[in-house]
DNA sequence: GATGATTTGTTGTTGTTTAGAACATATTAC
DNA sequence: GTAATATGTTCTAAACAACAACAAATCATC
């Protein structure tokens, strides 16, 4: 056996004729699907190809149905108008977001279009067994539901905690009380279906950098605040980082207070011990209070406590905004859940603060924004795991009829 | 004019025919490149490539004399030998690093090999007027010793401080007092050849993880401490981490603590506040050490005040590594400069605290090693940075005989 | 020391893919 | 209604890697 140099891994990165043709399809493919639906021209310029060669590749693509051409759109521009280039309605991915009181499930095409989404409510925060066996019922009945005129990629889980992105294995999911789960693979088997799992937080990233407020933003990073802790993810040069094993993005974990509370994770003044939504929850004396509920009462800021305890998570969500800002250069923070609330709150407070806590350079270049898409967020980023595979090699994709 | 869908920008990433020869021809010479010397056979392997495709691949770096093709290794192996393709001796790069007590200049060609370096010791922190005259003059009296032979690619320069990629402004150079200066510009006009600045640490980062410590590891992080501060860089999925205008890696302003000193930054409790060289040089009862001996001190460990420094050095050195395991999640932590001492007197302590602080899935990916270039990682690093259009695209490179 | 097995370099041919040119078509502008 | 303009369509050319067949240089074996 020849041992390769160190540091010489014998990754075949090398490029033959066919790989231009695979890289080519992916791009135009990928480009139909962030619009949702562009002009063929427009696709010659985006690329920079040839119109016969962009011909080539979309009618390669309406072939296989991941593309359908459309009536060009009425754009009284001069010249032969172009037709839309646009996802194929074929092409379907489940998504599943089990959380401590219910698992969501939903079908998504191509063009982030949620076809359907399910939320089935638990009595108590589920065993993956229970997890599994209930994702696998709901997955059925979607199955039947787009049994005509589809062909599933696979079932893509958004999971609120660490998932080791080479095998799915749940690693540590607090809430859920899930240590070491292989739960990608068990779905998998209950299911016959390929099964692709990353932590919800990074997935929503994905979703913001695609169709959200990251749209056309290279270095962004994402937080999210939840009932359960606050999670997020980054992209650096157009790429979503996942770290060695899938981590990535654990922001809540930050230390932003040296005497503060101890963390479930064992340390001492973790972001999420510090700004939590159950303390702004309290203070406003509401009990079970959905999002929107949340952010009127603290908008409205009745009392002064509310007020104040805002302000005091705004300092702490600052110290961590200004360690990530200053390690990542960001153009753009992206705040969603809860934080965005905070932020809606007393915008000029952060704004304030991330201008001047980081290094001058780094902070003038950064601004923030609070997150675009709704309750489809996760499914959105679940799904696109499992149209990986189709996004980056579309002619492996046949058509199942 | 046509406004491109948002999120859809015009950049022209599709590929054609001639993009797979650029690509192959870069793949080819980088490998070369960072093995300093590989068989042609080994080629094949590490691209996937047919041998004939190397064989012209090769052929045409050799043309080019970016490459050269060396007697074989007797290596007892059946079949017939491969020639070691070598680091052509042509292409030559000058990399420079302004410090506030010398200019250190250096001449180095493809495979990171330093054929000169030239330091310039100076009476008083320069001005980027001075700086930029020094390097002009030491950079003239390179390009007459190394006249006969050679192609220069410009000037790569290694700034410690914040640094716009883009034009090479250093934006903030804190220990130079620097503010807003056009460094790069104005030594590009100095000297007639073309200059690439980034921040010395990013740079020292790019070398570890090209030459150094971190050969064959996709996703790390580098800590250096330095006289000055504390700097650093990110590779993340085999790529090094810039941020969107160049000033990523400043792990020397995360909050490590809440009540610590006041920062030159303007924050309270900043890592290179409280990690300190100097703290430890004073502690030694030493005056104007070198690297070697500070360590030599801190490694006999003669007096309990040095001992309970380092130890309380380790533990906010700890906190800002958590922070950045937790949210990087890499396989691998570099320490240089007086930080690798610091965990050559007490390896166990960070390990361990290494081991346990971080969430338990990212903390048990990671190890923590000491860098391995010496005194010229930063000319090695800055120097890249000039190879870095020729190893992109080695068919720009005509041989300027 | 000769012979065969093995690996790799070399050469000429083939297949795939994009680019380009020429022409056709559908819209706006006047 | 005609000209200008932009884009789709078709056919040909050029670039490139893959492949196959052969040559060369080493090691293993007797």
């Amino acid at each position: 056996m020849s041992t390769p140099a160190r540091g010489l891994p014998a990754s075949a990165d090398g490029r033959g004729n066919s790989d231009v043709r695979r890289h080519n399809l992916s791009l135009v493919l990928r480009l139909v699907h962030q619009s949702r639906g562009v002009p063929r021209s427009q696709l010659t310029r985006s690329t920079g190809l040839n119109r016969s060669t962009i011909a080539a590749l979309v009618g390669e693509l309406v072939e296989r149905e991941l593309l359908v051409e459309g009536e060009p759109d009425a754009s009284n521009q001069v010249g032969r108008p172009s037709p839309l280039a646009l996802p194929g309605p074929r092409a379907l991915a489940f998504a599943v977001n089990p959380e401590i009181d219910a698992i969501t499930v939903g079908a998504v095409g191509l063009g982030a279009t949620v076809l359907r989404r399910i939320r089935r409510p638990l009595a108590a925060s589920p065993s993956v067994a229970e997890a599994v066996a209930v994702t696998a019922e709901l997955v059925a009945q979607l199955r039947a539901e787009f049994d005509e005129g589809h062909t599933v990629l696979g079932i893509g889980a958004a999971v609120p905690g660490l998932v080791r992105a080479r095998d799915g294995v749940v690693r540590l999911a607090p809430h859920l009380h899930w240590v070491d789960e292989p739960f990608a693979a068990e779905l998998e088997a209950a299911t016959g279906l390929p099964v692709f799992a990353a932590n919800d937080a990074n997935l929503g990233t994905r979703a913001e950098s695609l169709f959200g407020a990251g749209r056309g933003v290279a270095d962004l990073i994402y937080l999210n605040g939840g009932a359960s802790g606050i999670g997020g993810g980054i992209v650096s040069g157009g790429r979503a980082l996942t770290g060695v094993e899938g981590y990535a993005g654990e922001f809540g974990h930050t230390v932003v207070s040296t005497d503060g509370e101890t963390c479930h994770c064992g340390a001492v003044g973790c972001l999420e011990t510090e700004v939590r939504r159950d303390r702004l929850v309290a203070l406003t004396g509401l009990t079970d209070v959905d999002s929107d509920e949340l952010e009127a009462a603290l908008v409205a800021g009745n009392s002064a406590d509310v007020r104040a305890e805002v302000l005091r998570q705004i300092d702490f969500l600052a110290v961590a905004l200004r360690n990530a800002v200053n390690i990542l250069n960001p153009s753009t923070v992206i705040l969603g859940g809860f934080l965005g609330s905070l932020y809606a709150v007393a915008p000029d407070q952060l704004d304030a603060l991330l201008a001047s806590q980081p290094l001058a350079a780094s902070a003038e270049a950064v601004s923030v924004v609070r997150s675009e898409l709704g309750v489809n967020r996760l499914i959105i980023g679940a799904a696109e795991l499992a149209f990986q595979s189709v996004l980056d090699d579309p002619s492996s994709f046949v058509v199942n009829r």
